[in-house]
DNA sequence: GGTAATTTCGAAAACGTTTTCGATAACGAT
DNA sequence: ATCGTTATCGAAAACGTTTTCGAAATTACC
């Protein structure tokens, strides 16, 4: 049961390959008759054209490469749903690595990625990522490229983001309007720009709101797990008794402030009132319901994807390409842990 | 800045492509002195191979497919997890197709994978698929295949399991133990196979323990959703105030079961105890932490692709391939649902 | 110096497709 | 019958690699 190929047909129906070729992908310079025969013939034979000689010939795979921090995480999978989605519907396959936060293996990754030619790359950026020579190196190759969420602003390509900063801050001014006097930040790691900007929108809003900033009250999760929440709740909860607000890098971590505080007994949001980040399935979930800020990731995937796309197209007809950032929308979600209803 | 390819260093070097070739790739016919030169010349200029045109000589890609019902999910994403790592290991790249539960999408998307063919195809079935004809058509054109999880008893290949029936058994018999007398179940969709097995299982630990089977006490998921949890944990309550036990098909949906409880007051474990399925992550963050049975998910990746490497070996060796069956182990933990401490 | 053995190299085919360009055939118009 | 036009086809090159097999060059041996 050898694979067919066009040669086979060619020959059994005493044509040339070019004709069968040319038959099966609707060129005008065949007759109706001869078309009609090729594409019984290779219906029969249920003959699918080599998609490595296609590949060779055409030099492009329909094939992109995904690189993110993590597979196991509900904001990354439902950007990989996303993209997948998208990408599907387009007649584009999907590859995907993990660098699981690995400057170093992130390296290896986009040149395994390269060396397979795939169409083209988006990527989420590791926290240890600080360096970016081979980032750099996939614009150089001219490479269609685009970066999500965890970006660097210094490199010039398409994103897709929200707007960190911005989200943050209508997190923080939603605690104070709910009464909040004195309050915490538990921020993600320092090299990640998104943990950066959401911090100056928590700074930010402290500010115009005439609440002094104190960097006591700012903790700093390494690896942003369930684990570091309870740690940072339990900390809290002894520096400073006296908080009334938490916010925190996300919805995961959240839960594990909560989990403590469900534990030692400290009200929520009667005492302290808590708000997350990412609107996580799970946070709907738990008691108190926890509120947060939504952010499309499914979206997200689909428009990286969308702006991936473009650039391949316009640089497959060899017209320059003008790199674009989409930014979107995100919202506070109130539930029960910032307001008694 | 075009591609670099053997052609360039060969005329650069005034030597012929066949000795490039060969010095790139360690045959024993080439002096050292050509060798050294090749070497640093297609070091300098950063040369790889054109993998479009190796994959045409060779006839493979270093690729698999993968198709799941759905990426969001913690089951899934660390199945994925446990692929993609021990894949690149391998010198495997992994593109990932999500069928979400739909038997027509994956019928496609197993066409899709041979169209570009994929060394090698891992699978978890929908929910939908009781038609394999698509799944045998793999086997008929000899393309390795490994089914994980939910599979076909049908189709002879080779498999990853756990022993469903088993496992429901133990996590009855421990609701038993507990002290439950009569014992719900939320089951999975009619079709998978592993929802029957756990069915199955959970009947015979009522008959060994002379508890009598009641159908009316099993009730049948369609989408597996915390929803549907909400709304079992509501009917069970209303229809059988008096159930003390429930065994849940996942976690997902056991966890809604609890998150109805808390609301309406119904003490957990001391009026009814509730153990789930699969050890998923948040099952031991909510309250009470949930009694469930473990399930080793990521090893469960790692061994499909194992399996599959295997047989991509033995067939690329012309070997006749044996398929096998890998059933791994599974445990139940006890946890706040089912006892007091 | 002659023969045999060993190194070292390269021509060429093959993988299967796409596409250019020229050749032939058919047809209509005059 | 001649010319121009159009419809239909196929030869051949190209994509870049791998590998076989034979040729040439070098070395070893007596």
């Amino acid at each position: 049961m050898r694979d067919i190929t066009l040669k086979q047909i060619a020959e059994t129906l005493g044509i040339s390959i070019t004709t069968v070729s040319k038959a099966l992908k609707d060129y005008p310079d065949v007759s109706p008759k001869t078309r009609k025969a090729v594409l019984e013939l290779a219906q029969s034979l249920s003959y699918t054209p080599n998609s490595f000689a296609v590949n060779l010939r055409t030099k492009e795979s329909r094939t992109i490469g995904l690189i993110i921090p993590e597979v196991v995480h509900h904001f990354f999978s439902n950007v990989i749903n996303g993209i997948i989605d998208e990408a599907e519907k387009n007649g584009y396959l999907v590859i995907i690595l993990q660098s699981n936060e690995s400057l170093e293996l992130e390296k290896k990754q986009v040149e395994l990625l390269m060396q397979k030619r795939v169409d083209g790359i988006i990527m989420s950026l590791s926290n240890e990522s600080n360096d970016d020579e081979h980032i750099r190196d996939i614009l150089r190759k001219e490479v269609p490229f685009v970066m999500f969420d965890k970006i660097s602003k210094l490199i010039p390509c398409s994103k897709v983001i929200i707007n960190d900063q911005k989200a943050a801050f209508n997190a923080v001014q939603h605690l104070i309007q709910k009464g909040c006097k004195k309050i915490a930040h538990i921020r993600g790691p320092v090299n990640p720009q998104n943990a950066i900007d959401r911090f100056l929108g928590y700074k930010k809003a402290l500010e115009q709101n005439g609440i002094p900033f104190d960097s006591k009250l700012v903790y700093t999760c390494k690896n942003v797990t369930f684990e570091e929440g309870l740690a940072f709740g339990k900390q809290i909860a002894i520096e400073h008794p006296d908080v009334d607000g938490i916010f925190v890098i996300t919805d995961l971590v959240a839960v594990g402030v909560l989990a403590h505080f469900n534990e030692i007994g400290l009200k929520v949001p009667e005492q302290v009132k808590v708000i997350g980040f990412s609107n996580w399935f799970m946070s709907q979930v738990i008691t108190p319901k926890l509120s947060t800020v939504d952010q499309p990731s499914f979206e997200m995937g689909v428009q990286s994807f969308k702006l991936l796309l473009e650039e391949i197209n316009t640089k497959k007809e060899l017209h320059p390409f003008q790199p674009r950032t989409i930014e979107l929308e995100t919202s506070v979600i109130e539930r029960d842990s910032t307001s008694k209803n």
